[in-house]
DNA sequence: TTATCTTAGCGTATTTTTTACGTTTAGTTT
DNA sequence: AAACTAAACGTAAAAAATACGCTAAGATAA
């Protein structure tokens, strides 16, 4: 079996990094090819699989290329199968123009990420990457933008059931960066003197006694969040809204 | 583009029903061939996707032919890539000898189905289907049981922040039926009367003044569950961990 | 040096929700 | 008529969520 592409399915990757203020999402310029309509358009992290890989392989393979990083929490979220979502024709001749891929047609299953880091301003990226705030997304390649609109929201919503929000944060984190990554992403504000008593309760967020330097404000303690204490301490959830 | 099968996905379905005691998955015994070594051998409802579809299409269409049903709730919610899935060879055999398919690898899409039922036992199945209780599922074709495990994991977790459990349910249900759905799915018993409380306090869950009829105990009230009224009352969900 | 600014962090009172559990009601069955 | 079953109502206590006042520790500006 040889480790050529499979031009049925591709793997995309919508991958999430928030810099304590704001949620962005790591978005690559098209490789240029010759007569590009649109130079530099942007899209998802993606390529088609290869046939020695599973999925997950393949969304690793594609995070490494793009990040250096091996370790990410990453999660499938969605199947894109609209029969012409190889649309528009600029971009379909740009697909085959780089991958000599002549499809008529191509799944993409999609993946979110998240991106340990205190600030993306610090993260090396590579030449023709960016990260762009959620809110400020140009027009992507194919379907790219459904793609993010929905990984959003799944991320959301995976925020209420699973302890995810700590995967955007760095190891210790404080318990600001910790309220404005929960107001941020569930689009609400929170009382901060209530948060911190909830979260003092907790048992697996653990206070380490070291604090922020050089701010020009009272320095904060840093935090973290034991894994392994939370899923002996995590109460077996009932539904939100019964 | 012909209406032909597409040899590298396919849709699998895991159809739940609540029998108002315990959930059950719809299986079929898979179609007899000549030389079967396991004649009757289980399997979930599924099929190849055709060119034509999109895989929503594909997953509705199975369900068609396998329930008569033409508008359940549909949710998509993992894909399987393993290299070898495929397994075992006396499976991958039964598929080459009633699809024609002879590639080496196929990735399949996974849907879970809610359909709305009093009782499985009313529920008019084809010839060689089965509702079979979660807990008594026997060996299936290929990796059909990591599907049905993963389907469930699913459905818990999607019960906890979306209002699903309706979709197990009749149009109109009595609040003992709601609660035991929530015992089943979520593991653990409600208290019946702190139960009653929460629920008549939720204007979305609306009572039908009539009774059951029939049963030897005092016969209890019907109630509906209003889809307006809920996601216009729905509170902004907070995490349910932090 | 002192006042000011900013965010961290502690506390208290009130309301709302959850939990635990006693009691009555309307049917059928014996 | 008594017993049985599950429905349905209620009350009290505990826990959690909410609203909001206030102090603390640093940097910076006057």
């Amino acid at each position: 079996m040889k480790n050529r592409l499979n031009p049925h399915i591709s793997v995309d990757c919508v991958v999430f990094g928030f810099d304590s203020r704001q949620l962005n999402v790591l978005l690559v310029e098209r490789e240029a090819i010759e007569g590009d309509e649109e130079p530099g358009k942007m899209k998802l992290p993606g390529s088609p699989i290869t046939d020695t890989e599973d999925l997950n392989h393949s969304a690793y393979r594609i995070l490494r290329e793009h990040t250096g990083l091996d370790r990410l929490y990453l999660r499938q979220f969605a199947v894109f199968s609209a029969l012409d979502r190889l649309r528009p024709a600029s971009d379909l001749y740009w697909l085959r123009k780089t991958s000599g891929i002549f499809v008529e047609r191509m799944i993409s299953v999609a993946y979110y990420s998240l991106i340990k880091i205190t600030d993306t301003a610090d993260f090396p990226l590579l030449k023709g990457s960016h990260w762009v705030n959620i809110d400020d997304i140009p027009q992507l390649t194919f379907d790219h933008n459904e793609i993010v609109q929905k990984a959003v929201e799944h991320l959301r919503q995976e925020m209420v059931t699973e302890p995810i929000g700590f995967e955007l944060l760095p190891m210790q984190f404080t318990i600001s960066q910790l309220q404005t990554l929960q107001e941020v992403l569930l689009g609400q504000p929170i009382d901060n003197r209530n948060f911190r008593k909830k979260i003092s309760k907790l048992k697996y967020i653990i206070p380490l006694g070291e604090r922020e330097k050089g701010v020009n404000h009272k320095p904060a303690q840093f935090y973290r969040f034991d894994k392994k204490l939370y899923n002996q301490n995590k109460r077996s959830i009932g539904s939100v809204y019964l």
